[in-house]
DNA sequence: GACATTTTTTGACGCTCCGTCATATTATTC
DNA sequence: GAATAATATGACGGAGCGTCAAAAAATGTC
């Protein structure tokens, strides 16, 4: 569906790419004016086509805002895959996803809601199962991704064998932590003043805790883990750092 | 506002208890057809008045639904005191609330994605500031009494000094841990088919691992982590365990 | 109990937005 | 250049939110 411009006719053409530019506005809709202001006829204005048209394209609202998720997966599941292929420990690489993750939802922070809308059932129920579909075939190369990294670091012996510790496991609890971590930090609670400190930092703090606790080597209190976190970043996530810096 | 009928006038007492028919309406009417089908004049019909004199009591659709979600977190929070009040050590009675808060969940499995809808900005947009701070002010207190029991394990010396331990990093893993377990387990993600185990189970394992990584005390290791949590259930939450296993 | 005044309830109405579909427009074929 | 196919359009029906003038009920006064 939305794979590049390979050989297609004109046509098909014309219509790949006024897919995108419907994508592209809508995107910047919903980031500027927030999604009650998302409209189809909004929408269909700002590309100047008709509803009609956008209609030809997405079978509904809930369809175009599950195809906005879609690409923010994507995009995040290129930010993984630098990570999984990360010439370091497993225990580095699987740190830098959690980066990712941190990363991603820093310089987006809008898409983790949108991401959290399309889950609720209210909209899920109205989704096409091709939709449904696509999403899952991108929860599935991300779940696997992670899985895999941890599988090989068993496989490595850098996280003891205890049959107590499967891979699954210890997936479920980074993801988790990292999901409810951002939608704590997006939501309007004021954590700050509920006496938190700032989330990111907590989070890896808390990331690593949790490797620790499975004594994925090497363990956090041979290093420091400032200094780690600081080399993954710019080795992996300099151009994000940068981008995200010019927006905060 | 939802404080029980004190001394207050006829006029003020059937107020308050037509609100609360409201409420128990919307929540049926939420929990039995989906908040698609969830609208003002179906509530109207069902509690036999008329829109307006709905609107008299909630200035919206959302805070209709955000009233709903304070009701749910209120609830929570008395779960929540059994387990600070629980004769045990402080990690029992910090692990009971973990409990708490997989069993709420399990008997309302759609409370957890209410509140989130909640959280959305769309709808917090439209709430007036009395119901968003009503909804603070239970989150605040549901934040403090976990703090509390952290704070006191470290005083106690249950949790050993570290200056890298502040009490609410600690509580904001164990929130974003049990907040991002409970979302991932009622989105329509199959957790099952992506090969994870059920998700109360990791859950209970990965936040006691989370607690060993801070080294408080009694670890893990020294006990039996099932029998604990059967412990813990029994002697807290039998009549919620009746209830979810009457539904389930 | 009858009348006046205040309070509460009502539901018709205006508005916005979704999604459809007959019609108009444009592109393609012969 | 006419016939036909493909595509775009926007008026329309329907649903639901929130309002408000008018109706109904409650309360107060004599």
């Amino acid at each position: 569906m939305s794979s590049p411009t390979h050989q297609l006719s004109r046509k098909e053409r014309e219509f790949y790419q006024r897919e995108q530019l419907i994508l592209d506005t809508a995107q910047e809709m919903l980031h500027q004016q927030g999604f009650a202001q998302l409209t189809m006829e909004r929408v269909a204005d700002a590309v100047e086509y008709s509803k009609g048209t956008i209609y030809n394209h997405f079978s509904s609202k809930e369809d175009l805002v599950c195809s906005l998720c879609c690409r923010c997966v994507s995009s995040l599941i290129e930010l993984f895959k630098r990570a999984y292929d990360y010439n370091g420990t497993t225990r580095e690489r699987f740190s830098a996803i959690g980066i990712a993750y941190s990363l991603y939802h820093q310089i987006n922070p809008l898409d983790a809601q949108n991401i959290q809308v399309v889950k609720t059932n209210a909209v899920r129920d109205k989704l096409s199962d091709e939709k449904r579909e696509e999403m899952s075939a991108l929860e599935k190369e991300i779940t696997e991704l992670c899985m895999r990294i941890v599988t090989e670091a068993i496989e490595a012996g850098d996280i003891p064998h205890d049959d107590r510790h499967s891979p699954d496991s210890i997936v479920f609890g980074f993801w988790s932590m990292h999901y409810g971590a951002m939608l704590l930090a997006q939501s309007d609670i004021p954590l700050e003043k509920l006496g938190f400190s700032p989330v990111v930092n907590m989070l890896w703090y808390n990331s690593q805790k949790f490797m620790d606790a499975f004594d994925w080597m090497p363990l956090s209190e041979s290093q420091d883990m400032d200094a780690e976190f600081e080399k993954l970043c710019s080795e992996l996530f300099s151009d994000e750092i940068c981008k995200m810096n010019l927006k905060g």
